[in-house]
DNA sequence: ATAACATTGTGAAATACTTAACATCAAAAA
DNA sequence: TTTTTGATGTTAAGTATTTCACAATGTTAT
């Protein structure tokens, strides 16, 4: 089990973070060896591609038993996660961002959202599954007392090239963003971007393309 | 402006939507004609990127006055849209639903969300942002009636698979899913997924690489 | 008129990612 | 004990996507 991943692919770490989590699924349910073939099936991806994404990460199965449930799930665990967790901050507690904290409340113990933001005087103050709403104004300074390093942008368009501005210079280092405008941040803030509406219009092109 | 684009790479499409997006902000701003680098510098790509992409749409630009705005959204639109339009049913009116439904409500002319499901007895016959909610069980029965074609899962994991399999029988032709299971469908439905969770792990792995 | 320039359009190279092909080997079967 | 089987691990080939390099050419400056 070597450590000799210095670069992964990008689409290799995305793959990670799912088989994780079906593994997880698997093990709750008392199956501790599983193939390659088995886990491509829930992906629906090609065994070999899944052989490979646990070849670049140094695992080896046994031979005719599979992989061990629970030794992948750790290494995967040592590639994606930080050893202390990492804190989240979200920035827009409307419908999407409330959303988001049902799903992630709980669930991954590496990740917490410690931290909801809002201009709307109603919400400030308020605490939404477990996470305290605070106004926008006082970003800066919860980021850097609580040592956020991830931000989670649920925000109008508009409001979105501010507010990422404000978490560069809080010291954020990555963002996930919501809204649909494409922002601009510094080459050290990793940005990852959810664009809703592309992905809605992408699958009414292959919609119409086979119709 | 040839139609020659039998089949245009995956990441084209996406792009192009953007393009279209930022695009009508620009015509909007009165600007008429625009640089492959000016397109290129709002989307943090290189302008041949731009250019390759309008090349296999079949596009040509003016040398030294740049693409004309207002012909490149028509030609887009002939690409990603219908002519008539498509219509689309958003299945799970949680927080995330009606996020979606917000987002898309009045903006895109051509994807109306027509109809909303949900098993919330106290959702049921409500209107959100236009939308009616309907019971799941009148599913099947409206996706029919009303030619939808496209469908945007946002229920609870454990539902999905099941409201999957039910808007394949109704003749659902592409897929939105929101849920973080891989769901299971017959080769003529396109399906995309957008996996939150995979998503911010990813942030989580760039961030720690870098520290 | 001519030269310098800035921009488009595109073949070819480079990079990123996936899949095929197959050597290897432990377990099961004969 | 030997053969067959069915899995892994990996090199090499294939595909998809991006970028390089530069020819072509209209516009502006001289």
């Amino acid at each position: 089990m070597k450590m000799s991943h210095r670069s992964l692919p990008d689409k290799t770490i995305e793959r990670l973070s799912q088989y994780r989590r079906n593994l997880l699924i698997c093990l709750s349910q008392g199956k501790h060896h599983i193939f390659s073939h088995e886990i491509a099936l829930i992906h629906h991806i090609t065994p070999v591609q899944v052989r490979r994404d646990l070849m670049l990460i140094g695992y080896s199965g046994t031979l005719r038993k599979g992989y061990d449930v629970k030794e992948l799930i750790d290494l995967i665990g040592l590639i994606l996660d930080t050893e202390e967790g990492l804190k989240v901050a979200i920035v827009g507690i409307g419908n999407l961002g409330r959303s988001l904290i049902g799903y992630f409340s709980g669930k991954r113990s590496k990740l917490n959202i410690v931290a909801g933001f809002d201009n709307n005087p109603d919400k400030i103050g308020k605490i939404y599954a477990g996470v305290h709403c605070y106004s926008s104004e006082r970003m800066q300074e919860i980021i850097v007392e609580e040592e956020i390093s991830i931000a989670i942008i649920t925000v109008p368009a508009d409001n979105a090239a501010i507010v990422a501005e404000r978490l560069v210079m809080a010291g954020i280092k990555g963002i996930l963003n919501f809204s649909p405008k494409p922002l601009n941040v510094p080459p050290h803030v990793y940005l990852e971007e959810i664009d809703m509406i592309t992905s809605l219009e992408k699958v009414a092109y292959y919609v119409k393309k086979q119709l």
